[in-house]
DNA sequence: AATGTATCCAACCGCAATACG
DNA sequence: TCGTATTGCGGTTGGATACAT
């Protein structure tokens, strides 16, 4: 027995909602809550599938919602957060009060992406675009790889005839978002004071607090404290600045942050 | 004014996760 | 524990509107 579908098809309307029936669905769900969303739409006197009732109050008539273009912030907001949860839209939103998913997503197509695009930003990986050629020498790296990977592959079948799967060897997972390691942060010797090297570091998301002597000279190692207002995460920055050589990062934290922020 | 093209976004679809008996 | 129902999520579509020719 298959599993029967969500709502009977037939005899449903389908398409744009009419005035008529939004006021019948706020009415019931503001009188009764929503209860079950598939026995909803009989209850209520609609001829729409639960699963419809459902998406229309919750992206449109939920009275909690803001309507309206985002703002700058929370553009930016979008963009940091998508730069840690990927296309985890629903994520994304429950860090946007009166926002809803479908709303973002649908901003995030139709206009951050092209904003990042002409920023020269990649907006699935949040990596500067990549020139014609410097695209070509991707490509020929990523051959590279295949084809070391098919060669170690080959090795490991000649050598003791073991089954081995491809699917299991970590090269990449295009699902997730780069992440930079503590020990890849890296600033360049040409960065000759620490007051300019924590200036630069301003472009971390908005909604970080920095300590307020964050642009006064550092000597020495130090350490510095960030915290994301939302409580979303935080970090403690040791700054080595003894070394003559590039000046070293170091983030002490319980994850690793996007390459986007640097 | 008419037609074609681009853009926007609400709504839909299918799959995955979760709840429940 | 398992199978089914329900809900949530992300990708995609299609109609309305704006803009260009």
């Amino acid at each position: 027995m298959g599993r029967k579908p969500c709502c009977e098809k037939v005899g449903l309307k389908k398409g744009a909602w009419s005035g008529e029936e939004d006021k019948k669905l706020i009415t019931f769900i503001l009188t009764n809550g929503h209860g079950c969303w598939r026995a909803l739409p009989k209850l209520a006197g609609l001829l729409r599938c639960g699963k419809s009732c459902r998406l229309r109050w919750t992206n449109y008539l939920r009275p909690d919602l803001k309507r309206g273009l985002l703002s700058e912030y929370e553009e930016q907001m979008v963009i940091h957060l998508h730069a840690q949860l990927g296309n985890r839209w629903s994520k994304i939103a429950s860090h946007l009060p009166g926002r809803t998913d479908n709303e973002i997503k649908s901003h995030w197509n139709t206009h951050i992406k092209k904003k990042l695009r002409k920023m020269g930003i990649d907006p699935l990986t949040h990596n500067p675009l990549l020139t014609a050629e410097e695209q070509k020498k991707q490509v020929g790296i990523f051959k590279e790889t295949e084809t070391s990977l098919e060669s170690t592959i080959n090795e490991a079948k000649e050598e003791d005839g073991t089954l081995f799967d491809p699917n299991n060897v970590d090269v990449f997972c295009i699902d997730e978002v780069p992440l930079i390691q503590p020990h890849e942060i890296l600033l360049p010797s040409s960065c000759t004071n620490s007051s300019k090297f924590l200036q630069d570091l301003h472009y971390f998301p908005a909604d970080f607090e920095w300590p307020s002597d964050s642009t006064t000279t550092v000597t020495g190692s130090s350490n510095l404290s960030l915290w994301d207002i939302d409580g979303f995460s935080s970090w403690d920055l040791l700054i080595n600045n003894d070394d003559d050589s590039d000046r070293k990062l170091a983030l002490h934290s319980s994850s690793s942050l996007p390459k986007t922020w640097f």
